[in-house]
DNA sequence: TCGCTTTTGGAACAACGTTCCAATAACGAG
DNA sequence: CTCGTTATTGGAACGTTGTTCCAAAAGCGA
């Protein structure tokens, strides 16, 4: 098998390189999830080994975080720039969310390494806008942390949900763990969950993303713009 | 070694149990970090093999997640009770934070399951305040998940940020961090980035997530207090 | 005292990320 | 063109992980 054929041009007809690489993990990645990038399957997918792999990149890490970063960039390049202050930063989250109900994996990549190159580009997205918002100065850096913290926190919830719905479906899944809150017991100790336990079956998770920017942006608007309290 | 003593009374003195193993899991986790807790670790810990531990819980998975359950509750049951609605959500989310900053595997392990037990324990402390705040009731759902997603992104980056820096000193890696974001190339590109790199070496993790609470809080009272907008 | 069930702990397994290395292609200097 | 040097390749091997399996031991009801 693998008959060697002596002496042709290249090794290989495409040079194996650094994007190469992380084009085939985010491949890997986008179609059979998070835990089926390995070295093994890259190592099928690229058609090489190992060796040739750690040779351009230094760990999975480095290939997750490239991975992840590529996709970032991407999905900033594609949102509009003809936007007011507040459309365009609505525009910068939705595109996050977006990211994320495609590539649940880069959620969870985003909180492995800590001010990774991804969380810098969208730092900068979301804080280019602040102050065409007409936030103070001094509350800029707060302000971004914080609508940046929102997204990642929504990213990992729905990365893990989408993780171990994979086969489940997501409705049933959800409906689940209401009926789970419904429960005497937990019900018992547990009655604003009890309460709400219908609305995680139904709700639908992109809405509830811009309604949380709503609050986030509400917020900004009443404490930073135009000098808030203290 | 280990004389057999063959007819003592017990094979052990202490009996192995779920509780035991969680103890050690969580000694383990907060003496020597995440990646410290495997299944040879919690063995020497524990005096035992692997078999017996996975006689008690079904997996890694269950245990982690028990373990934060457990510090979660514990927390919660630390904050007073005669407090406000505001000062009660307040009491409550930096309860959070403070877990977080004592405990930061707990801050990885939210985001490995959804809506894991702990979860519901975090979701339900939030929620029960939200009545007392004016908070109309088709908006509480929203609001505690708001809250909720918030914190677990603040929890997300700050278990990677510890782990990264746990040889390392936390204010000389971000230093470093905002040396980068000071570089001429990274500048150019990230304006404000550039602009806020003093504040990310010098600010302080505890204040900024309690200035990030001011925000959503606002913004909740803001639109779903009163009947807001739409 | 005996049979059955629970509990124990260690051996064994497959899979992972990573390291190492011998073989080969590419390339610059002569 | 030729040759020594470097870059690149891919597979074998290593140590560690979570998990499974099983035989021995302890506890317990009849």
């Amino acid at each position: 098998m693998t008959s060697p054929t002596p002496a042709r041009r290249s090794r290989r007809t495409d040079a194996l390189s650094a994007a190469a690489i992380i084009d085939a993990a985010i491949a890997v990645l986008d179609a059979e999830g998070e835990e089926a990038l390995t070295f093994r399957a890259l190592s099928i997918a690229l058609e090489t080994g190992p060796g040739a792999i750690y040779h351009h990149l230094a760990s999975k890490q480095e290939i997750l975080a490239a991975a992840a970063q590529r996709l970032v960039v991407h999905a900033l390049a594609d949102v509009p720039t003809d936007l007011d202050a507040e459309g365009g930063i609505r525009a910068v989250m939705l595109a996050f969310f977006d990211l994320f109900d495609a590539h649940p994996w880069v959620g969870t990549q985003l909180s492995r390494e800590p001010w990774q190159a991804a969380l810098l580009e969208m730092f900068e997205a979301i804080g280019a806008h602040l102050d065409a918002l007409g936030v103070d100065e001094r509350y800029q850096f707060t302000a971004a942390s914080s609508l940046l913290n929102f997204v990642l926190g929504v990213a990992g919830q729905h990365a893990s949900a989408t993780r171990l719905a994979r086969d489940l479906d997501r409705s049933t899944f959800l409906r689940d763990i209401a009926e789970g809150w419904k429960d005497e017991a937990t019900a018992a100790s547990h009655p604003f969950s009890r309460r709400m336990a219908d609305q995680l079956a139904e709700h639908d998770d992109r809405q509830q993303y811009s309604d949380g920017i709503d609050f986030v942006l509400a917020g900004i608007a009443a404490v930073a713009v135009e000098g808030g309290l203290r």
